[in-house]
DNA sequence: TGCGCTAATTTTGTATACAATCTCGTAAAC
DNA sequence: GTTTACGAGATTGTATACAAAATTAGCGCA
């Protein structure tokens, strides 16, 4: 009976989620802004039914913040969720890249060269918002690599997060994340360094950390009914 | 104006999804068990609308699973995803209870003393439904204290699928959890000692595991349907 | 009896309708 | 001029109605 492609077509609402998602990890929707229902929903051509499932799914993961009765808002991460976030990246990255390291595949190495070679087009082309994406998908890649789903789930709404604190507290001022942290971890996986994998991606964690503007002004609120509320 | 107790009153999909985990959790709901959205909504007095809501946020913290078109069921934690569970707790909750030991008041302690007295109640009344989810309980407990509202929102996430797994794998044979190892975490804390804190709770994650029967039989299917399917 | 097909029933997915709440502009009072 | 109160408009929360899909039951046939 051969069921062919068991390609499960996604409901709308996870379509839906996915969309925003992309267009708040490329920075084309800023924190803070406002997702209407009904606007999302004519934009989409679906029902505020299936947005409303949709940005429940994104409030979950912590890319907007739902407030009763208000409506749903890209999230604006404070400065301690900020650090929050990269404290349990900390704890469960270095980790996750040395089991990845021990049983990484040729396929999977390049799987992840070709993710490093489109961040890099992507870079010169000036294209800081796909980079920044794909810089993210590296980390989650790896994740997958360790066959660790649940910490790849983890690491996946972690990544997503970090891409809004990025958005808020990037120092503009630093050279590029292009700091080749990614090129020296892949070269550790290829010979199955677990040590040197654990240990590059701790410290690569950390100069992420150290680039980050993370003075305490909890972002810049919009209004003063913002900042009081 | 002062606005008195803040007090935002929970949506209603919140209530519902609570107290469908509270059931799970206690076990009064098994894995496998099918929803439906009808029969739910008549047992809470709301409509399909925020059931659903409920349900999705249930299966995005894995305590349901959501079958697209066919419906919501208690979910059936593998035996891989019982390992990674607890690989994922491995990695979080040791350096969590570090940095609690760290942090701890006496009111911290105090709280924490109560749900350890809760515990040993209800496990001589013979409740150990209740005793499991106030020892779940505990770890949440502990992560909070570190201040770490990320990582402990994954650890409550992992605490109740624990709950399922233990659900599912645990070996009656086995002497009852209550190692006193919960007694001795909280001693550490009591006094500051990190390292202890950091190991005791190492030690407890791995004798949890270790008394489940992680032997690859994924879990007794009810019927030759859900089998194949 | 056992198998396969079709149709009725049930259940989920989505859209729409109504109720509750908030926002914001206007105007009156101090 | 500033503040407060009120109400119209807009937005979200929930319920219901309809469409699509799956499950189930019944029937015919080998």
């Amino acid at each position: 009976m051969m069921q062919g492609q068991a390609e499960q077509r996604e409901s709308g609402s996870t379509r839906v989620a996915e969309s925003l998602a992309m267009a708040i990890h490329e920075h084309r929707l800023s924190p803070g802004m406002k997702l209407s229902e009904d606007e999302v929903g004519e934009i989409y051509g679906v029902s505020r039914t299936v947005v409303r499932a949709a940005l429940q799914q994104l409030a979950h993961d912590r890319l907007v913040e739902l407030k009763r009765n208000r409506g749903a808002f890209v999230a604006q991460p404070s400065v301690k969720e900020a650090r929050e976030v990269f404290e349990a990246r900390a704890l469960l990255e270095p980790r996750t890249a040395k089991s990845a390291a021990e049983r990484a595949t040729p396929e999977d190495i390049k799987v992840l060269q070709n993710h490093i070679d489109e961040e890099h087009e992507a870079l010169e082309a000036g294209d800081t918002g796909r980079a920044l994406h794909l810089s993210g998908m590296f980390h989650i890649e790896i994740a997958r690599i360790a066959d660790q789903t649940t910490i790849a789930d983890f690491i996946t709404q972690l990544v997503s997060r970090s891409s809004l604190i990025i958005a808020l507290y990037w120092q503009r001022r630093t050279a590029l994340c292009e700091s080749h942290a990614h090129d020296a971890l892949i070269k550790a996986l290829a010979r199955h360094d677990g040590a040197a994998a654990e240990e590059l991606m701790q410290h690569h964690l950390l100069d992420l950390l150290t680039s980050l503007d993370l003075r305490d002004q909890p972002s810049v609120p919009r209004s003063l009914k913002e900042a009081l509320n």
